[in-house]
RNA sequence: CGGGGUGUAGCGCAGAUUGGUAGCGCGCUUGGUUCGGGACCAAGAGGCCGGAAGUUCGAGUCUUCUCACUCCGACCA
């Protein structure tokens, strides 16, 4: 491919808005351009990239077992209504009409149609196990679009699908996931963990995300560096905390506290730690109010209580049911005395500690010298806080750490919770009619392909891995005048194609800077630089990724290139 | 959803407080000199200043409304 024939718009200058470096890279580099926040067009060097990840991902599911199909990106409303989920996703779906005013969206995930069709189309055990898989657009009207492609609101997903006789077959099918996936993303070159996640309130026996590690991931992790444990920050459970030595229980009092609101304020003026108080947070569960409480440093994990109340929403409450609740200003809650009898649930480490501060239900005052069964009966002592780093690790007890990780894909154990909801029958053995045990997997490929940058560039632009690189190498004459650097150049190049390697020739009549620049920016991972030299036979082969760089002639040049692009192709 | 910021040439920005009909750098075109890490000289092309309404003799600039993009927050008891 000729580089002057290519549609490349590389650009010097960083784009005013792109905060994060893989964001940064595929608009200069003309991978990608923006047609609206969240949405994106990937240009012809981008979509090769694009496609090379996608490849990887077909591979290892058919390789896996998986068959490909495709369905639809519009459908309508009925079939996400029977699982509840076309009220459940809110405005984060993209809905839309017909002409006769029929209710559709843009396809958010799609374990209901794949259910539909298998429901339809599988009676017997003996059709299973089977699982499905596309790769599809998805859309979803996301409150927040960032960081490119990173999070948009139209992107591509690979989503699979299992469907089993039973828990033991699931099992299979889940590990035979999770292999493929693990041989994805090792092929596109990526540093990943592999994290326990939340399987949210619709129960399932497990599931796990694959995560980059990156700065600029947008989910928090802990993991134990003594063992291997890693967990979502959302997910990570808290153990309970040794109590301390028995304090006597001293008598409440009620402390006037005038505009003090927030912990920071009351330490500041009680001159105590933030250890010494419990927080009481109100919440709206699915329209009802319940109190939540943890040590005044904690924070509340709104999943944990999610999970607990089972609530399809879990929002804090308004200041008008703050004011019912507690009789008080936002800002005074606590568990005792309160004007409604509301479910009040208690972090477990709230059950360790003695004479706490609260608020008072009071506007303005605060209650000292609080304690647990004494002065308040707590409807369930439970795990409700997100775990910090030092906080012991669930497994061994070590110290966990935490860090920040970029979702690139997901692995979920969904037992019957859709074949119920939707009829996915099957006959067993016995005759027996029973519900089919899912399996859901996903992985974001532009995600992917940007967590790939994320992890693999310089200064000076993209580092492809081998494996993903739009084109595998580069041939550039220094000068598009001279006959002689020209004929080589174009030799080296027909060779290379002929073979079957994707290579661009840079013949624009460009400098040989401009030319350098570029072909760092696209990230091509191979170098053969027709130049000075070219008269005596000797050309200069370069790798972008390691630096290395040797003189040679023209048909070793060739031979280094096929040697170190066998088997990519 | 709450709060902030920004919309002026393909990209990055100035001009706005003190209204007078638009400028810089990069890129682009032509010619010449160059040619191993984003060259130089010269001559050019390119803008209903996001949109609408208003104030004014006159609006990129002032007012109001609107749209888009973007950042932060969405833990406050």
């Amino acid at each position: 491919m000729l580089v002057s024939k290519l549609f490349m718009p590389t650009q010097r200058e960083i784009p005013s808005d792109a905060e994060i470096v893989s964001h940064q890279l595929m608009l200069r580099a003309g991978l990608m351009r923006k047609v609206a926040s969240g949405i994106y067009s990937f240009l012809p060097v981008g979509y090769r990239a694009f496609r090379k990840v996608e490849a990887i991902v077909r591979e290892e599911m058919d390789r896996a077992g998986a068959q490909e199909l495709i369905m639809p990106a519009i459908l309508p409303a009925e079939i996400y209504m029977s699982s509840g989920r076309w009220d459940k996703f809110g405005s984060e779906m993209f809905r839309l009409q017909d002409r006769s005013g029929r209710q559709f969206c843009l396809g958010p995930t799609h374990e209901e149609p794949f259910t539909e069709a298998v429901r339809d189309n599988v009676r017997s055990y003996r059709q299973l196990p089977v699982t499905l898989y596309q790769i599809q657009h998805k859309y979803r009207d996301e409150k927040r679009p960032r960081f490119g492609v990173m999070r948009a609101r139209e992107f591509v997903m690979k989503d699979a699908y299992s469907f089993d006789a039973d828990e033991a077959g699931l099992d299979i099918s889940y590990k035979t996931m999770y292999e493929a996936y693990c041989r994805i993303f090792d092929r596109c070159g990526l540093d990943y963990i592999l994290v326990d996640a939340d399987s949210g309130a619709m129960g399932g026996s497990g599931s796990q995300e694959f995560m980059v590690k990156s700065a600029v991931g947008e989910d928090a992790i802990a993991f134990c560096p003594s063992c291997s444990y890693a967990a979502n920050e959302e997910k990570a459970p808290c153990k309970a905390t040794e109590a301390g030595e028995p304090k006597a229980l001293l008598n409440v009092e009620r402390i006037a506290t005038p505009h003090v609101r927030t912990i920071d304020e009351l330490m500041k003026y009680m001159k105590a730690s933030s250890k010494d108080f419990v927080k009481t947070i109100l919440y709206s569960a699915d329209g009802k109010i319940i109190a939540a409480m943890v040590r005044g440093d904690r924070e509340i994990n709104e999943t944990k209580l999610t999970n607990l109340l089972d609530a399809a929403e879990l929002v804090l409450a308004g200041a008008a049911d703050i004011e019912r609740v507690t009789g008080a200003e936002v800002g005074f809650a606590g568990p005792a005395r309160l004007k409604v009898d509301i479910p009040v649930y208690v972090d477990l480490e709230v059950a360790t500690m003695t004479n706490f501060i609260v608020g008072a239900n009071e506007t303005d005052y605060h209650l000292i010298n609080i304690n647990l069964l004494r002065d308040f009966r707590p409807t369930k002592i439970v795990d409700l806080r997100t775990i910090e780093p030092g906080d012991p690790c669930p497994v061994c007890g070590g110290p966990v750490e935490t860090c920040r990780g970029i979702e690139v894909g997901h692995i979920f154990k969904l037992g019957t919770k859709y074949s119920d909801s939707l009829g996915c029958m099957f006959l067993d053995k016995a005759g027996q009619e029973k519900p089919m045990i899912m399996g859901s997997y996903g992985i974001g490929v532009g995600r992917t392909l940007a967590a790939v940058i994320e992890q693999h560039y310089d200064e000076n632009g993209i580092i492809w891995p081998l494996a993903i690189a739009p084109y595998q190498a580069i041939v550039i004459p220094t000068n598009a005048t001279d006959q002689t650097i020209l004929a080589i150049a174009d030799d080296i190049h027909s060779q290379l194609e002929k073979a079957g390697v994707e290579v661009l020739l840079d013949d624009r009549d460009e400098r040989p800077g401009v030319k350098f620049k570029d072909a760092d920016l696209i990230g091509i991972p191979l170098r053969i630089t027709v130049g000075r030299k070219a008269a005596e036979g000797i050309v200069e082969y370069k790798e972008r990724g390691t630096g290395i760089v040797s003189e040679m002639t023209a048909n070793e040049a060739v031979a280094k290139i096929l040697e170190m692009t066998k088997g990519i192709k």
